[in-house]
Order: C-alpha cells, then structure tokens, then sequence
DNA sequence: GCAGAATAGTTTGATATCAAACCATCATGG
DNA sequence: CCATGATGGTTTGATATCAAACTATTCTGC
C-alpha cells in the first residue's frame, strides 16, 4: 500500500475550502429547498419546474433530450416524466419515425401551471441575485456549465 | 387570478439561460456522479467523503452541527450517520454534558480511510480545475457559498 | 435479408433527501 | 420545584437519483 496521507487539519481544510463538489452538493440542497417551497402551493417542485421548462424549450424532446440537457441519468427522467404525466402536465407519445423513442410535449394544463409558476420564479431569483456580489451571477453560472459538461450519464 | 404570463420562447429562455437553482441543480448531479465513481471501488460516496471530512474538520460535531454545515436537513444527517456509524467509519457518543446530544468523531477505519480517498479526490479536483477559466474555480466557489447560506433547514 | 451491434426506454433495487410527526432531555418563569 | 416551551434527535412516508439488468426497436456489414 502506498504510505498514508495522514488526514490532519491541513488536509481537511484543503479539501473543505476548495471541494467543488462538496460545495455544490450543498448550495444545491440549499437552492432546491428554497424553490421546493416556493412552488409548494402550486404542487410542483424545482425539479420538476425545470423538467417542463426543458420540455417547453427543446420542443417535444425525446427522453434522451432531457437526460442531456437536465445531466440526469435517463431512467430518472422516465421517473419523473411518469409522474408528470399521470398528473396531465405533459404528454408523452410515440414519435412517428422512430418506434424506440417518444416524444414529450406540454399539456395545456402543463402550460397554464408553468404560467402560474413564473412570477413567483422571477421574484425569488431576483432576490438571490440581488444578495450576490456585483456581477456574480454571470461568473456562478459560467462555472457550473462548465462543471456541468464534464461527463455524462452512462 | 393575475393575468397569465405566457409561457413563450423568451420566458423559456429566460428561465434556462439563468435559473441558478436550475444550474446548480444540473452541476451537482454531474458532480457527483463524477466522484461516487471515483470513490466506488472504495466503498464510498461523494456525499460520504464530504460528511467524514465534515466529521474530521469540525471535531466531535453534534448532528446539528453537521445539518448546519453541510446544509443537510437533521434527518437526512441521522440516517447517513447511521449508515457511517454501521460501517465502523464514525463512532457516535453521547455527550457529556447534554443528554440530549451525540457526538460524532471519526474511527481509526474511517481515518484510514478517508487517507486512501484523499489522493483520489486530489488528481480528480485538480483535473477539474484544470478545465475550468482561469481565475474561476474561486469565482465558482464564491458564489456557490454565497447561495448556500440563503436558507437553513427548517 | 439477416445476425449482431447499437440505441431508446423501462424496471428494479439501493441510497439520499426532505417534511412532518414524534420522543427525550434541557432550560425557564412562576 | 414543576409546568411549559425550546432543543436535539429519530422515525416514517414520499420523492429523486443512479446503476444494472432488461425489452424493444433500429441500424450495419456481410
């Protein structure tokens, strides 16, 4: 065995100041907490609201289409497309070229709650970019795009 | 009702191309993705790692006090102790002085192997950085922990 | 054409996570 | 003191997530 690296307070501060993965595991948690109870009263969860967003925005996306864009592994998007359906907040049909594949469009219903989810969406993110340092929030999300397309689901 | 707010390309847009929860949400779960299959063949995950660091760094932390660091509702931090605390990696002692507290501290197992983890995290970090703009994994960091204090757990 | 590889999704099993309800212990004001 | 509220943890139930194994369809080389 290689000679141990002894895990002394030099270590874990060097891991605990600079862990990029530690660091946003926990601003994830904390961010999704905030929207989970944001759209509560809507029934809805921040995943859920990025789920239709991606759905509105690609345009009828294959399930692959999500697991992509979302870096979720696809037999979670099958999960959770699951559960939105069986609510009637998308629609999710054979594609017509492809026997494999289908295709997730909105449902009115879908696109009226989405309606319903914006205003509040754009007042809580106001207020987080508002309490981040001039210019931050440009720089945040640069850095996690990039961290983002680091590797895929299987 | 308040008038319904369209959900058309430009909200859609909107939303993607800015939603920090969104982001932050799709950077974690590529994150850990990346380090559970780095720590696999040792047995643990990348939330495991970050917890015995925790563990290690704050010395003998109550449960809350891990909550509390890592963002993590208390009930979330009793049964990763649990699973930890079965494994032989932590050890968990009442505390002296409040009946009502428990202690975490690292077993020499769990030291041992938080050693054997380190050098794995670090070529893995580094690697990542790498590939990141210069100047930004601090950046990155910044805002990340700027975003985590917004909002304990209940 | 067809056999085998590749691709799209689903199912299953394990773990992580939070909220809510709960239990045990401590602290405080009468 | 002791009743009441506050605090630290645990349990339970629901959902999210991934990996691995699986099914069904399409593609490719011969």
């Amino acid at each position: 065995m290689a000679k141990a690296i002894p895990v002394d307070k030099a270590v874990v501060r060097e891991v605990r100041d600079n862990c990029l993965c530690f660091a946003t595991q926990k601003a994830a948690r904390a961010l999704a907490r905030r929207f989970d109870r944001l759209f509560a009263g809507l029934g809805i969860t921040n995943g859920q609201y990025s789920m239709m967003m991606a759905v509105s925005g690609i345009g009828a996306p294959k399930a692959l289409d999500l697991a992509d864009f979302l870096a979720m592994d696809q037999a979670t998007v099958t999960a959770a497309l699951k559960k939105l359906s069986g609510r009637k907040l998308v629609s999710i049909r054979k594609d017509k070229d492809d026997g494999r594949a289908r295709r997730v469009s909105l449902t009115s219903k879908g696109r009226a709650l989405l309606a319903r989810a914006v205003p509040l969406w754009r007042a809580a993110h106001a207020e987080i970019e508002r309490e981040l340092p001039q210019g931050d929030p440009e720089m945040l999300r640069r850095g996690l795009r990039h961290v983002s397309s680091e590797l895929r689901p299987r």
